[in-house]
DNA sequence: TATGAATGAGTATTCATTCAT
DNA sequence: CATGAATGAATACTCATTCAT
């Protein structure tokens, strides 16, 4: 799938590359405030520093502001994700890594993941098919670390279940942002993490070792 | 937290009832379509089956449409869950038929599950507040059943560990609606109930009940 | 061809009918002043008596408006005209009484006229057809009158020059508007008629009743 | 009445020239295909072959250019005329050969007469009267040929109706490409200029003359 | 109670024009 | 001289809400 091309009037690119990350970050607060339907051009206009006449001399429409937000939302957690990530554990020691990395991008991130699961729907088609491809590389990232953990020997798992807990842990990482009126009072942060990271490994975890172990 | 209070011209509380029956319908379809902001008071109103006239003799404002779905939605997923739930079990045998069927009633209810986790953000605070509340009371539900299956003393969890299992099983639901466009290609509901089952229950698993089995 | 149907949200067609008259007459007069693009739509709401909100439940789009200016000068034009050829006259007096009709008639909706003129190629391709089709009808009521005279051996004239002629004498009454800035300096509308009208038949009489006039 | 004088930028007057002939090209192509109003400045400085920058370094505003875009149209529509007419005929071979002529280069030239008819009213006021200026020396010619033809002897007018022919000539000409959508379907050029001659000539051919020839 | 016509604030988008480089 | 990015007033159209019947 191509990256949507968003048509503007302008022709240095680079520029464009700027406009565009001024005005991302300008429609991101806005959007976390208010959301995507309730925020006018005009707003994210002002508050990207520009004048609507601008901002349409980098867009096409509304809509292309809400993919490049969108877009933008996963680089920085590929991002983020992939620079916590940069020591080279292996095994079950690298899946803890991945979980816990994963866990902190969200926290950090808590507000923009939470406008990805309410304004994506209101991509157009074609982008919205594009950023659910990110969204199944991400987790592809995940899936990585759980099959070297079964490689590693340390636990079993199909590939099935291994898909599977891939998107636990990619969910259970998003459920810290999207539920956090209920789960951030009862725990902080590590604790979440403690208590996932355990319960995912336990489940797993192949029985003779754990029966050796014993 | 008291029910909020829907204004309504008309002192019949039994035609109240009929015709906002009729209106949740209406907009439930809709909102599925496009969403509540891409839908219009006169779009809910024909196809309700009146008019735009009669929509505002029965509510105050268009969020007031949106916090009747979302508690009505939430009402018939209590509702069908208890049902599916009447029988007396108890222990893990209840804590899996708990999970059994709430996956069944969120792949019946998929769509309504989706306007809910998408549109949720748009209720005024009080509302919004109100259906958090619901949300929480149907993952006590949940929480009863795994508390069933600790004292059962076939798993043994701190109360910590319970209501985050309890948010797991919960989420684990939902995301067969919200992560759809992924996992229901990979998995169909009953092989995704067992996976998803196994996992949790062997996460829980009393050590020396493991390994007597054994 | 069909009638074009313009779309209204308005169920009552008396209703509908009354502001469209309104509507018409409003844009007709701005039209005339500042032609259909320099016309706001909130202009011809304000011009016609009501709000935009309003002007938006008679018509789909601004263009519509246009339609219905042309649509209803051609009816006012046929209506005049049809009024002033009620006596029942025939052959050349008849055709006599058709051009001074004409001329009278554009004389006294000369603005009109000119905003067909100049604003008819703003309509829409099927809207367009249409009026073009109410245009040759006109035509044709002169082409008959022309016929009549022909018949009465007044006057000899091929198919080809029947039809001719009748574009001239309908093009000859138009022009009394459109080069008003130098015709309407020369002439009154009597001598233009009188003086048009006498080359017009010159033209087409027969040689040989000339001839025995002499 | 003076030429109006178009602004700009630039001082070296055939440059200015250069320009202005390329910007009316690229505006006329334009104008015909979606008229004055339709057509944005962007899109005449594109199709002219340079900047919107430099557009206006040439013209003082988008009117500017429909005014140089009508001068221009009526220049080369009086240079195509004089070009045909060169032969030193006289009489009313002289009038035969411009009416002949003036359709013949209406033919060519018809789009363009139609943005005369359809956008001169969006001039200005002093351009408008000095476009509506060239029409009347353009009609002069015509009159010139016809005053030939009475000269000769071959026709009596009165200088009324010598006015008022020579406009009918002209606007039978425009109308060759006004009311092409029913004219041209039933007649070629050829046909259409012999039967309007005739039509023409015959009207004031001088009675005597006429019966002679009988 | 039911209706639907009326309202006008609000919104996305366009485009002529300017001016720093 | 040429360029094209920036500007913001202007504009067509929408839609939640009201209220007279």
């Amino acid at each position: 799938m191509q990256k949507k091309n968003v048509p503007s009037m302008v022709k240095d690119e680079q520029l464009i590359q700027r406009r565009r990350a001024q005005m991302v970050k300008g429609a991101v607060t806005l959007f976390i405030q208010k959301g995507f339907h309730r925020t006018t051009t005009r707003e994210i206009a002002q508050e990207s520093g520009f004048s609507i006449g601008t901002l349409y001399e980098y867009i096409g429409s509304k809509e292309d502001v809400l993919y490049l937000v969108c877009d933008s939302i996963y680089d920085e957690v590929r991002m983020r994700l992939e620079k916590l990530l940069e020591t080279n554990t292996t095994g079950t020691e690298r899946l803890k890594q991945v979980i816990e990395s994963l866990f902190r991008v969200v926290d950090d991130m808590q507000d923009e993941v939470l406008v990805m699961y309410q304004e994506i729907k209101s991509l157009p088609k074609e982008a919205l098919a594009y950023v659910l491809e990110k969204e199944e590389a991400l987790t592809l990232i995940i899936e990585k670390a759980v099959a070297s953990s079964c490689q590693a020997g340390e636990v079993e798992l199909t590939e099935e279940e291994t898909k599977l807990l891939s998107h636990n842990i990619m969910v259970q990482g998003h459920m810290w942002a999207f539920r956090r009126w209920s789960i951030q009072k009862q725990f902080t942060l590590s604790t979440y993490t403690e208590l996932q990271t355990r319960r995912l490994l336990d489940g797993v975890r192949k029985r003779h070792v754990m029966m050796g172990k014993k």
